[in-house]
DNA sequence: ATGAAAGCGCTAACAC
DNA sequence: GTGTTAGCGCTTTCAT
């Protein structure tokens, strides 16, 4: 049955549905949350008036009361770089089977955005935060850590955590990816990324990378950064620009899939032998890649592992369960066919 | 300076800040909204006692009291859709400029599982909602009906709106790209999409495609769908499957740009001369994609203008302004390098 | 199994 | 310019 028509032009209230019931507003209030005892009688009626009127409740007076907010904020970089809807989808699966929800907020990469959106987050008073990265300003930490809820820091394991912490060692990921470059015999590395100071993950893979070729005394033989407009095309603009400028180039290391995948266009176009004279390796594993001409060399980021995990912190704590403080994962290296095995 | 630790291990209210600064509970609500008349000595004072404490505002009660909750609801079907984190970057860019804030819900295409996000956005008493698409339970019509605040239904325009309605005529972008593709002579088209009876604005593409060649007595001549999966892969797969069961066709209109590449990729490895033996055409304009060897015929499907237009809309109607009813945005076609011209 | 009263933390409205 | 009072619509607690 459609709802009648509100003739009031005033939200609804539990008194309004009471009325229609004839019982108390408190025994409605029990009915619709599932609470305490009613008779079914009662819970018919009650159910029935609440769907006639088309009856829905007020969560900002339902939190007032019971000071419980069941909402978890989850707090991310971007929405462009498919890795962090990816992550969101496994918090939002593992929520779904409980009472919690997740509100996404958006930084940009920016610590003073990151501040802004999480005073905005926690005076709704949410059950607890998932947030990207490590580094916050003094302003954010000091927030979330006289919050006094579950906050789980994700994605990185290289730093402080406030409270729990679910993610992968970036450093370690990127001499990962710089051991086993060097093992296959590849010397002249060159390296493409994002000109994003800010893009931490990103920093800490590059200096473990560069620390684990210094090792093998090795240095990184040319560079070159970007910023916005298409991965995929600029990922080709710098594969170009670097390969033309340093031709002795045999290995490129790019800070991203995409990225990658532009740089393996343009050498297959080129008819550039991959991965014997140039090999090529990205970062990420992105799905959507899968179905190019080649598979490119990746580094999987384990963001569904991370997601999930995160959720099931912040879920069980909810509880009153106990959670780890701190999990680590280990990046998966997939050789694809860029990279000599 | 670096907040006090706070002892009562209880959130802290305007009280706290009152007690320290001395002055009312009532004054320094008003610093802390910047609202009614305030001497600078007194909120020199109110402002320090408030960082001194760290205190975050409780927007639960405030909501409560106020009867105002500047948040917009945002629903839409995926995440993965990179054309909805685009509009949502578009929505969050018009909302930066007013106290509004965004908060996505996300729908899996699921006519159920929206009925229950909307459910729950409304139970927040959000001051707007943008909702993807014009299909809805009804139950959800309802909801919207009765919240009395501005509803936006975006993308499509090919049905009944609740209130307001920002989008394209997906059908006339079918028959548009349809005609484009019989003014340059191909005949023998074939059609691949996404398995999703509930992508509605696909269905209606697809209507308009089938009814325009329908005109010009030709049909479809043949099709293949696919769910889930790596969208490039599955592109590659499909367009093999569809060119190796007709060898004949000439033309192939995929329903995304993401499959509308990975067939792009495999018909290249093939050396089949695109666009001249056979066209290629997708949809969306992803400009991820730009970057391939070859640009991809698509028709832009005015995201950023779709995402801007409906926040402002919102916008507008919250301060009690007047905004258009109906927007409607015309597709533009992009030949690029697979569709003759 | 149901109801009555108090109050969650803030703001509207009004008084001074 | 600042303070006081009375709720906002629920839920908690306690009474019956």
């Amino acid at each position: 049955m459609s709802p009648q028509h509100n003739p009031a032009k005033r939200p609804l209230t539990l008194r309004d549905v009471s009325d229609l019931a004839g019982v108390s507003e408190m025994t409605v209030s029990r009915v619709l949350r599932g609470r305490g005892d009613v008779s079914d009688a009662t819970r018919i009626k009650v159910v029935a008036a609440a769907k006639q009127l088309g009856y829905v409740p007020n969560k900002i007076a339902g939190a007032l009361a019971s000071q419980r907010v069941n909402l978890v904020a989850v707090i991310i970089p971007s929405l462009s770089n498919m890795v962090f809807p990816e992550v969101m989808s496994s918090i939002s699966k593992v929520l779904d089977e409980t009472p919690l929800q997740p509100v996404i907020g958006v930084t940009n990469y920016l610590p003073e955005k990151e501040e802004s959106v999480l005073f905005e987050m926690l005076s709704w008073r949410p059950s607890g935060v998932i947030i990207a990265g490590l580094e916050h300003t003094d302003a954010s930490r000091a927030m979330m850590r006289s919050a006094d809820i579950p906050i789980v820091e994700i994605m990185d394991l290289d730093g402080d955590p406030i409270d729990a912490v679910v993610g992968l060692s970036q450093r370690r990921a990127g001499r990962k990816m710089a051991r086993a470059i060097i093992k296959q015999g590849y010397r002249k590395i060159g390296f493409m990324g994002t000109n994003m100071p800010l893009d931490h993950r990103a920093r800490k893979r590059f200096e473990g990378f560069t620390d684990a070729l210094a090792k093998a005394g090795i240095e990184i033989a040319d560079q070159e950064y970007y910023c916005g407009g298409s991965a995929l095309v600029k990922g080709r603009e710098m594969t170009k620009t670097i390969l033309e400028r340093s031709p002795g180039l045999d290995f490129l290391y790019y800070s991203n899939d995409m990225i990658g995948a532009g740089g393996l266009l343009y050498c297959l176009e080129q008819g550039i032998d991959v991965p014997g004279k140039v090999g090529l390796a990205g970062f990420n594993g992105v799905e959507l890649l899968s179905g190019l001409p080649k598979h490119l060399a990746t580094m999987d980021a384990e963001r569904h592992d991370i997601g999930r995990i995160a959720a099931e912190i912040i879920a069980a704590r909810a509880i009153g369960q106990e959670a780890p403080q701190r999990v680590e994962l280990t990046p998966k290296l997939q050789f694809g066919d860029t990279l000599k095995r």
